[in-house]
DNA sequence: AGCCGTATGTACACTAGTGTCAACTGATTT
DNA sequence: AAATCAGTTGACACTAGTGTACATACGGCT
């Protein structure tokens, strides 16, 4: 077996050929008769890395995960403020090495059609959203307006990651102040913004506008 | 051809089993012999009411249409406050025959593999988020705040029904409050819930609480 | 009784995928 | 030079689905 530490062969090659199939068209394009066209190779080389199809998909799980991770530790990150706290739960919707919002919706998409997908997913949201409860819980909302605050910052990011919108970088920060504002019922100072630009490269001058 | 008027024989039993497949599995669960077998009929009948897959296929995709007439239809209704104009689309998340949320996630996730599901999709989100939209402003939001409010109100729905939750009507109904003062930035009149309460039958008394 | 439209079933030819096996190749080790 | 190992390959046997052609059953008309 290859599965040690480095597999110098095609092992990844098969499993990222595995990944655009399933971000572009779902699950059931993940198939190994069309990915051996994709990859020019014999369909059955695919049986020395993989025992069968199923391990594949489980690797493409096992990438998917990293988005809880990536969530609840922008949701634990140091903040003086809920604006601030806020904003870096942010970094995850604007840098795609944090979050794979594509990946995302095609793992949501997969769970129809497989129970144990779903029951993933369903750990996962209870994970992400009790990050994110605990964090207005720190910053002194009462229990109910953490349940429900936290449910609304992750629910609009869901609804937006299943919109699959294609918005340029400008338009989508015009509106985070806005949503800010809606997420945590403060008005979000401009230095609080300012920052969360320049950490996105989108402000030239490190000084406040 | 039997498509005229009302066609006595079973045909909308092969929709109606379709769309429990596509609901419960997927599309790619809509496939002819599977469901010739749920059906205890011979697979070959299915050719006699459909030209071919593609045509039962665009039946349910007519049927998902329906959500976005109620949809705005709802946003479009009379109210007398925003909050009441919020509480009259929520309408829709609470009575499954205005808005068919499994079919709508279904149809999400099938959009994956058909770039013409994805074409309708990003039609009906436009519709209903400019419904919406259109909502805030009658009621004097400025522009910048009826788009972002109205995005988040319809993103949030998008996400709750990617989530698939499932909750009692009791806890969905304890949220409401707040989440109407998270998406109007007005903490709704104890008159406001009864009215909406009632409407879904349960609210025992005619009464105010 | 015979006919006609509706509805179903059987048989066929086809495509697209799965996984196993034993044989091959080409580089590295012994 | 031979043996070994990593990786690749084609042939095979299989399953699950599609759509077409044709034969049949059945109820209501004339």
């Amino acid at each position: 077996m290859a599965n040690d530490t480095t597999s110098k062969g095609s092992r990844d090659a098969w499993i990222t050929a595995a990944y655009q199939a399933l971000i572009e068209q779902g699950v059931d394009a993940v198939r190994i008769a069309p990915l051996s066209k994709r990859l020019k190779l014999a369909r059955t080389s695919f049986y020395w890395f993989f025992e069968d199809r199923e391990t594949l998909l489980q690797a493409l799980l096992d990438q998917w995960k990293k988005n809880t991770d990536a969530l609840t530790n922008r949701a634990d990150a140091y903040a003086e403020t809920i604006v601030e706290a806020v904003l870096n739960v942010n970094d995850c919707w604007l840098d795609p090495r944090l979050f794979d919002a594509q990946l995302e919706f095609a793992v949501r998409s997969w769970a129809l059609q497989s129970p144990e997908v779903a029951a993933l997913i369903e750990a996962a949201d209870a994970t992400r959203m009790e990050s994110l409860r605990q964090m207005f819980l720190r910053f002194g909302y009462d229990a109910t307006a953490a349940d429900v605050r936290s449910r609304t910052i992750y629910l609009v990011q869901i609804g937006y990651i299943s919109m699959n919108t294609v918005e340029d970088v400008e338009t989508r920060m015009r509106r985070i102040p806005q949503y800010v504002e809606a997420f945590t019922g403060k008005i979000p100072e401009p230095r609080d913004i300012d920052r969360f630009k320049s950490r996105h490269g989108l402000l030239d001058k490190g000084e406040p506008q």
